[in-house]
DNA sequence: CGCTGTATGCTTACGACGTAAGTATACCGG
DNA sequence: CCGGTATACTTACGTCGTAAGCATACAGCG
């Protein structure tokens, strides 16, 4: 077709990193991570399995580069709406990343070097705080207190099997029976709650979120009362 | 030596699905997840791999018996001593648990089936809430915050390489290069000024904790005021 | 006492894994 | 045309989880 590509021997188009990371991260996505083996991957892209170590060191560089990925989908605050609609969108944006690469808060436990978009990513969030006004110190506390809570929730949402209403209807039949109500009552009337009002993660997540983002501004507001931050 | 046991030719103490499963933990602490195999565990007592499986299933059994073993380790929140004092010693233990085995979140994450340790834990926690007089909605937001929050740092906690203050330091003197201070003065600026008070977990553990717990308190007065719960 | 499960151990073997080492081919600059 | 570089393939090693089969030792029972 072209001029210059497509030597009429080698049919697939070229191999490189980013079509062996970004084809890792779709088998992932698909299968689980306990699915992703080098062969494998390779099969996908039509190749043998040493030919992806043309393109990457190691499993592990590799792992690295599915985490770059993720992080590379996740919005950076804004900054132009005010710390806390930044803090939400930001927290919206990692969960929904975070979902939609479920093993990706599990490499992320193992991998810990952190890559230039990770960087980046934690540079954006701090600047977002200190220009709000948050110190030094206080910056550092919500960051840590907002990450924990969005990687956590991200976890329980991931390790818990269901995502629809219907699919938890469905586990609550095969589980509820084990849990016993006699004894486990509140665990029974929890359940019964939740299967009445239609479970939804999104509010769950907003709840905790909003609290959370309550105490920083009001730790922002007596930090401002005592005394101005530097600025 | 006894009488009845000992029978001459076992000179090894009699294996059993506890003893594999805490020569499992030991395994695991000691040279992490990854380390453990089938082989290595059995090694380490005395035995070939394959006699592990008379008395655990197959891996997944072994390491949701491990999963197990941790949730023992949690205490339960005291009944006595008011909720908040409750929700933070159970919060401290968890968090000492996982510390103590920082393979265990990553497991967690897999392994989705809760054992009855695991469910009379949830049962507890649950209790304490409710007889402080939250409603079920609000006992499990709280619930999901709480363990969110929880999770999440001590994921955070166990994926940072450094666990004591010399640590630190010999940690930020090989990243800090990579992270220039003229592309990430944020960063910086955090890094320096945790350098200099010396950086503690624990502390940074409890901020945030008591943020959410000062959050839950208020959620908790303003529903007595609107009407009492039901209890 | 011997007979007979049953519990517990060992050996061997299979297929999948990550990847080291060596080889073949196809392109590009001289 | 020629030599180097990039990319792909083949083969092979050691490790993994575990299926299948065999050995032994003990308990209950006649």
């Amino acid at each position: 077709m072209g001029t210059q590509p497509e030597p009429s021997s080698t049919p697939r188009t070229a191999l490189n990193r980013e079509r062996v990371v970004r084809a890792a991260v779709a088998l992932a996505d698909e299968a689980g991570l306990e699915a992703l083996s080098m062969r494998k991957l390779g099969q996908r892209l039509g190749v043998e399995a040493m030919s992806l170590y043309n393109h990457v060191a190691n499993k592990d560089d590799l792992l690295d580069g599915m985490i770059d990925v993720v992080f590379s989908e996740i919005d950076l605050p804004a900054s132009d709406a005010g710390w806390r609609t930044a803090m939400r969108q930001r927290a919206a944006s990692v969960r929904e990343a975070l979902a939609r690469h479920p093993w990706a808060t599990g490499l992320m436990e193992l991998r810990t070097t952190h890559g230039p978009t990770s960087l980046r990513h934690h540079e954006a969030v701090l600047d977002c705080l200190r220009e709000a006004g948050f110190s030094i110190e206080n910056a550092t506390h919500a960051y840590w207190l907002l990450d924990s809570y969005i990687y956590g929730f991200a976890i329980q949402e991931a390790s818990l099997p269901f995502g629809t209403p219907e699919e938890l209807v469905e586990m609550a039949e095969i589980v509820l029976p084990r849990v016993p109500a006699e004894t486990y009552p509140r665990l029974n009337e929890a359940a019964a709650a939740a299967l009445a009002a239609g479970y939804d993660y999104t509010h769950e997540f907003e709840f905790g979120l909003d609290l959370i983002l309550d105490g920083l501004e009001r730790l922002l507001d007596s930090a401002r009362e005592s005394g101005a931050t530097v600025h």
